[in-house]
DNA sequence: CATATTGCTGCATACTTATGCAAGCGCATT
DNA sequence: AATGCGCTTGCATAAGTATGCAGCAATATG
């Protein structure tokens, strides 16, 4: 079953470093999982897990820039934000995002860990978070927080 | 001249998202570098560049895990850490790093960009820093740290 | 029950990236 | 000047990864 599967293949991730697919391949089945090279590509993909470089230098597979507070899904992250989004505005290529009361610390660390490249930084308070994203991103950035949320806004 | 290119490379990592190495072959080419694929290859290791997927799950180059904080490479991080370094020592999986005093919120933070994999956290005080690495790779950690700050230190 | 529809997978293959090797260059030494 | 060393690069190719297509199974639909 692929949820099973996918629940190892987080497990390797995170306990070895796995160098290739072909590896990943091999750890799985002798999990009992025997799939191929392009079963594994595609549950890589699944979990957004990227290949980085270790600390010296060689290239092993991981669960993403937010390896230290443990690996999510785009879909996992989508659930969370969900409920607590407000609204999304930009201005240029500043993101204000507003929140329940109370949550936009929580939101501004999930935006961290998904938004890796689109955004510099954030800067959570209680119902608001002030997101700095890249030069021309803004626009980008705000589309996808929006798409997140799945919520109806004000303008631009 | 390497250097130069490299330094090119690193903007159109930043502000683009180059898929391909063919993608940033044109790229350089367009800013003056005419360089084969192989080159790009090995400047993007130089770096310490890895492939990330953004927010749509497309994968595209970018600087590591730190791009938030500006991404750096191994060896300028090395220079970083070289001055404030005093010793490292690890028991299982606890690595206690001392600086200089002052220091260790610094070089808690520049471990923290670094080691992506095998580190969980890091917590830093004036002057000590304890590093929670994941299991089994506290020997690893410590040796690694010390190879960076190329000193001499206590032992296990 | 028969027929669609959907999702997962393997196969084969296209695409992408890494690397052994040799050439070229600059600098130091003899 | 000649020799030798180290570094960078291109070439050719090996190694690794992604993907179109087709088959299969499970579920939904008539």
């Amino acid at each position: 079953m692929k949820v099973a599967r996918q629940r190892i293949l987080r497990q390797l991730l995170e306990e070895d470093e796995p160098r290739t697919q072909r590896e990943l391949m091999a750890a799985l089945a002798s999990e009992g999982f025997e799939v191929t090279q392009a079963t594994v590509s595609r549950d890589l993909a699944d979990l957004g897990a990227i290949k980085t470089r270790n600390l010296s230098g060689r290239s092993a597979y991981s669960l993403g820039a937010d390896i230290q507070k443990g690996g999510r899904s785009i879909d996992a992250l989508k659930r969370r934000l969900a409920g607590s989004l407000q609204s999304v505005d930009a201005s240029g290529d500043l993101v204000v995002v507003k929140t329940l009361p109370g949550h936009a610390q929580f939101v501004a660390s999930a935006i961290d860990d998904i938004a890796v490249r689109e955004v510099v930084g954030t800067v959570g308070g209680d119902d608001t978070i002030l997101v700095v994203s890249r030069p021309g991103k803004g626009r980008k950035v705000k589309d996808v927080l929006r798409s997140l949320g799945e919520m109806g806004v004000s303008g631009d």
